[in-house]
DNA sequence: TACGGACGGGG
DNA sequence: GGGTACGTCCGTA
């Protein structure tokens, strides 16, 4: 059978392991297909302990030297750990915490999309996947609300709605809901943060309604979860984009509303959890609506971004389900890792506990940053070095092995060591690799035309998440390749640069507004942007290049300094068509009240249109109705949530005081809880004063306490630097009405 | 000034 | 097959 790897599992059966590899096949068929494989690792004894199966001699690369070791074969998985254990006391191991699975993908050479028939790979396109996309609401605990977008879409729900499937009740609805899934048989189940929250619900509620289904599973990772669902391949787009294409994105918050809006030009509606519990009062119509309207953004997000997951799991190795939750690290280890085991070379082992709070505690200098001219200024041009630290890496050779070789002696900028000039690294000449078919890659996407181009791009760009993540590792105490001194190098080399590049446009007579690691704002023009781009670019050593990122007509630098702490990369950009690019200045927690967030947007964009007064007179507008009282409960409600019970808290804030009042009026207070107060007026600290949202009304808010330290306090972070003070929004009477 | 605690996505 | 994310910023002691 010919058949498209999609993703993989093993279990035990009869005492032996077998490995499921999990596909598609030409007929769009989800397949499982079965093989065998043991279990082993790399050994420098070939002591029979228990379980060990069988031992074979091997000869292998291990850092500088070739090196006899004996490939050791365990009965199961789960007793690697125990074999290594008993073998460690009197030899060297290696190559031991690898996942069973993963073995097996890389040492038959599999990666995620090959087609692969009797056991070898063969040649085959990308598949047709059915996808489907689903969402619910949750009202109480209870989910009231299921929708489903793939080849069919629909609404489920237990009230009645406009075009929406009627079920008796929740156990209904969800039987429905399994039923679809059964009926469509989709590849792929796309959420969007489905892992944090969906089927967590939906386990929980199966469980509790006596439902049977597909098996819903949890694997726990070190700061998140993922949700299994057994049949499907599932994949959430939040923790893809939170942790990887984050950095392609301008928007600094990746709720559902803001991703879809940047990556899809279409806007949504955020609505609060107020809302969508009186829309399940009052209107079922609009939360049919809404909801049918998540799960379309969240198939339609995935239309864009599956691309990008798969030549990500293409390119790395990685199965689709890991990819959707990969973190930077984990990218480019496993994807040395495979280039290792290609190479014959011993990859290196996890750092135990004891290392890793050793590294821990060394650290090296980041990138150099120039503070930013505060202010307003026109015509500002953005460079940045395309990929500076793996064309650092490249250039430089910087690698564990190149350290301080015989051979060389050219020290790095500041300190006083030494990389290889001759002999390629391991890292370099993989990074070198992975930047070459990069380029060959943007060479060929310019030629080809539709999907082509489209897959081109895709895989071009899973390179250079690869290529970027690179330097992080070198860092990163965890890390297999950990190199303190290939970090600090490289980060050396960089600020080295980035300096001089800085010191270059000074003498060129261009004004430098700010610079950050690998980027440089300036005031110029398209023509003189250009000019001095080719200057620098005639004098930089290898492959390092420094690139125009785009002109903007405007802009806006806010100080590092505000008060008494410090703060980066705070600035606001408009381009000619009057596109903002916001970052570091969005006040976007929920322990913001709403009417601050909103003030705060509003404040930059008059701002950035040279409309000062403008704001500032908007500032004043709030402040006035705060006073007034003419605001909307919802504009100054403030939600925290309680992360422990309430006895662990040794510190009292405000939302401590009102969980404590809560409790005392006879009322469930539980870990996780989101406790929503207002400030009210009144004597003692602000905890003090706190009362729960649903126990006070607008008469009861401190004017004061929301004019200064949420209205003006946001507004002031754009304005401040405009010369305006507090007294300017607050008129002559503040004093006097507070008295 | 130091420290405790919460933010993120979802509903 | 393993990390006590992680950087920011409020409120209180």
């Amino acid at each position: 059978m010919k058949f498209c790897l999609l993703d993989a599992d093993y279990e035990v059966r009869g005492g032996k392991p077998v490995i499921i590899l999990i596909g598609v096949d030409e007929k769009g068929n989800r397949v499982a297909v079965e093989d065998r494989f043991l279990p082993y690792f790399y050994s420098s004894s070939a002591r029979k302990v228990q379980h060990v199966v069988r031992t074979e001699r091997v000869k292998m690369k291990l850092g500088r030297q070739e090196k006899n070791l004996f490939k050791v074969y365990v009965d199961l998985p789960q007793n690697v750990q125990k074999v290594r254990d008993e073998l460690k006391r009197s030899a060297d191991c290696y190559e031991y915490s690898v996942n069973f699975c993963r073995r097996y993908l890389m040492d038959k050479g599999f990666y995620p999309f090959d087609w692969i028939k009797n056991g070898k790979k063969v040649s085959g396109g990308m598949p047709r996947l059915r996808l489907m996309a689903f969402d619910m609401e949750v009202v109480d605990g209870k989910i009231v609300m299921i929708s489903f977008a793939g080849k069919s879409t629909g609404v489920i729900t237990w009230k009645k709605a406009k075009n929406a499937i009627q079920s008796a009740d929740e156990k209904g609805m969800i039987k429905e809901f399994l039923s679809v899934l059964e009926k469509e048989k989709p590849h792929i189940i796309v959420t969007y943060n489905g892992d944090g929250y969906d089927f967590d619900v939906l386990r929980q509620r199966m469980e509790e309604l006596g439902l049977r289904g597909p098996r819903i599973t949890f694997e726990k990772r070190a700061y998140m979860s993922s949700a299994r669902i057994s049949g499907f391949v599932h994949i959430d787009l939040f923790n893809f984009v939170n942790n990887l294409i984050f950095q392609q994105l301008a928007s600094e918050v990746y709720t559902l509303a803001e991703v879809s809006e940047e990556l899809l030009g279409k806007t949504k509606k955020d609505i609060s959890y107020e809302e969508i519990i009186s829309m399940w009062k009052d209107d079922v119509n609009a939360l049919s609506e809404y909801c049918r309207n998540d799960s379309k953004l969240t198939l339609e997000l995935s239309e864009k971004l599956l691309p990008q997951i798969f030549e990500l799991s293409r390119v790395s190795g990685h199965l689709p389900f890991d990819c959707s939750r990969l973190t930077y690290g984990l990218l480019v280890e496993w994807f040395l890792v495979r280039k290792a085991v290609e190479m014959g070379i011993i990859f290196p082992n996890q750092p135990h506990w004891d290392e890793i709070q050793k590294r821990r505690l060394r650290r090296f200098r980041g990138g150099y940053v120039r503070e930013p001219v505060q202010g307003l200024h026109d015509e500002i041009s953005v460079f940045d070095f395309r990929a500076l630290y793996p064309s650092i890496i490249v250039t430089f050779n910087i690698s564990p092995e190149t350290l301080n070789c015989k051979c060389c002696s050219s020290k790095v900028p500041g300190l006083d060591y030494h990389f290889c000039r001759r002999k390629r690294g391991f890292v370099p000449s993989v990074l070198e690799e992975v930047m070459q078919r990069r380029q060959e890659l943007k060479k060929r996407m310019i030629k080809a035309k539709g999907e082509n181009h489209e897959q081109l791009k895709s895989e071009q760009n899973a390179l250079k998440l690869v290529a970027n993540s690179t330097y992080g590792i070198f860092g990163s105490p965890s890390a297999r390749w950990y190199c303190f001194e290939c970090g600090e190098a490289a980060a050396a080399y960089g600020r080295h640069y980035i300096q001089k590049t800085i010191r270059d446009a000074e003498n060129f007579g261009l004004k430098v507004l700010y610079g950050d690691t690998d980027s440089l704002f300036v005031v110029a023009n398209e023509s003189l942007a250009k000019k001095f781009l080719k200057k620098i670019n005639s004098s930089l050593p290898g492959i390092m290049e420094l690139e125009l990122q785009g002109i903007y007509a405007r802009g806006l630098f806010v100080p590092q300094k505000l008060g008494n702490y410090t703060a980066k990369k705070r600035y606001a950009l408009l381009d000619a068509e009057g596109g903002m690019t916001v970052r570091g200045l969005e006040t976007v927690r929920r322990d913001w009240c709403s009417l601050a967030r909103s003030l705060q947007r509003d404040v930059l964009r008059l701002v950035l249109e040279k409309r000062h007064a403008q704001a500032a007179g908007r500032v004043k507008e709030v402040v006035e109705k705060l006073r007034k009282r003419q605001v909307k409960m919802d504009d100054i409600v403030m939600r925290t949530q309680l992360g422990k019970s309430l006895e662990e808290y040794k510190a009292t804030g405000p939302h401590i005081e009102v969980a404590k009042q809560l409790k005392a009026g006879g009322h469930e207070v539980r870990e996780g809880m989101v406790i929503s107060y207002i400030i009210a007026k009144g004597r003692g600290s602000i905890s003090q004063r706190a009362v729960p949202s649903d126990k006070a009304g607008i008469k009861d808010y401190d004017i004061e306490y929301y004019v200064m330290n949420q209205a003006v306090s946001v507004a002031l972070r754009v304005l401040r630097s405009f010369g305006y003070r507090e007294e300017d929004f607050l008129g002559g009477s503040l004093r006097k009405f507070l008295e």
